[in-house]
DNA sequence: GTGCAAATCTGCAACCTCTGCATTTTTGCA
DNA sequence: TGCAAAAATGCAGAGGTTGCAGATTTGCAC
């Protein structure tokens, strides 16, 4: 398989993760525009130019696992079952997310209080959750049997990326949570289902295809 | 009044214009990462310095009248008439937007044309939604009686928000307007309302002020 | 009209992110 | 041990943005 891939592969990913490591103690000590490129560059025991070989910008390291996490929601959406809507599936999802993520190991909380500290970091976060929206949009519009730019689409993956963005400073209350993640999912899901709901008996469908 | 500031202050808001009219042309022309500040200022007679005395950066040439919208917004929204809904005060409002403003005017097409061709621009936009949202988180809260970064505020706000974007999408559609755009509004207000109820029932209420 | 103080404009130097390119070093493997 | 691919590096440069100091323009009082 593709677990042992050599000497290489793996002293690119240790370097990578040093990046990492070095880059975010930093961020987390002077605050990520007070970080140079050159420093991390340093920190980490490579060229500031090689840096870029690692990742495209200054902001990636910081979220450098997103792209697994976008993988594991969409292959999830994906693979789900018959009669199982994406709102399910998406519940599901974060579901395991929660059970299967240390929210509250050091790095992430380090994570999170550079990016808090950061207008740029919190722009490129926004910019994560449109992908996380349109990741959603896919499955949604199959769901409602909309386009994916229809309003209903947009609204209902809005708000339950808002609920993302929720649990995110959920976890940021100080220390221990003071209410059980899943149930704030939860309440998303009454929000949007209550809307999904109120849109069905208010107008009797769109036009469609037509035209 | 204020409506005659001087010629200093006349002369400074027509050169201010001046920028934004020939920056957007070239954008327009060449694509907003094509154009760079050198050229602007060239192209609108000043020194490549001075731009920066007129705009913070590039992208704002671009959104440089959302500071009346927005304060547009706030005002509408502190003075809303007892009993009246923060999001009755927004639909209100909105409904006055689309009537008060030409959407179909070459500089809004020009606009939206940039936007829509710029990475950089949509991002610079969700960042003003973003605002957007703040503004009217404020007044939700209160109208819920929760704290401004609770989830349901959020949500709400958050469906809110992705129906001004989607009124931005229905101007793009080629040439005129497929559907009513109040109709558009008030789907998102059936949406919103009928989420909002479906929590009424479901839960109680919070805590609240409790610890 | 003259002159002065404040507001503007401008040029300069510098910092930073990010890219392309050519060169050198390292690594995997025969 | 040697070769080819991969990775690291150095260099030069473009472009956005800022601070600073000097030159210009403007508003206004005299």
């Amino acid at each position: 398989m593709a677990t042992e891939q050599g000497l290489r592969e793996r002293k690119k990913q240790r370097t990578r993760e040093l990046i990492v490591q070095r880059a975010m103690a930093l961020f987390d000590e002077r605050g990520f525009e007070h970080v140079t490129i050159a420093e991390i560059a340093a920190a980490a025991d490579i060229a500031p130019r090689t840096f870029f070989g690692y990742f495209p910008s200054k902001e990636d390291v910081v979220f450098h696992d997103f792209d697994v996490f976008f993988a594991s929601l969409r292959e999830r959406l994906a693979a789900r079952a018959e009669g199982e809507s994406t709102l399910d599936a998406l519940r599901d999802w974060l579901a395991q997310m929660l059970a299967g993520m240390d929210h509250e190991s050091p790095a992430e909380q380090c994570r999170r209080r550079v990016i808090v500290a950061s207008p740029a970091l919190q722009a490129h976060d926004r910019e994560l959750i449109t992908r996380f929206e349109r990741e959603l949009a896919h499955g949604m519009a199959a769901d409602l049997g909309e386009p994916e730019d229809s309003l209903r689409v947009r609204m209902v993956v809005a708000a339950a990326a808002a609920a993302l963005q929720e649990l995110e400073r959920v976890f940021d209350k100080d220390a221990g949570l003071p209410e059980d993640p899943m149930a704030v999912i939860d309440e998303v899901f009454v929000f949007v289902r209550g809307g999904v709901e109120a849109l069905r008996e208010s107008a009797p469908r769109h036009p469609g295809v037509t035209s």
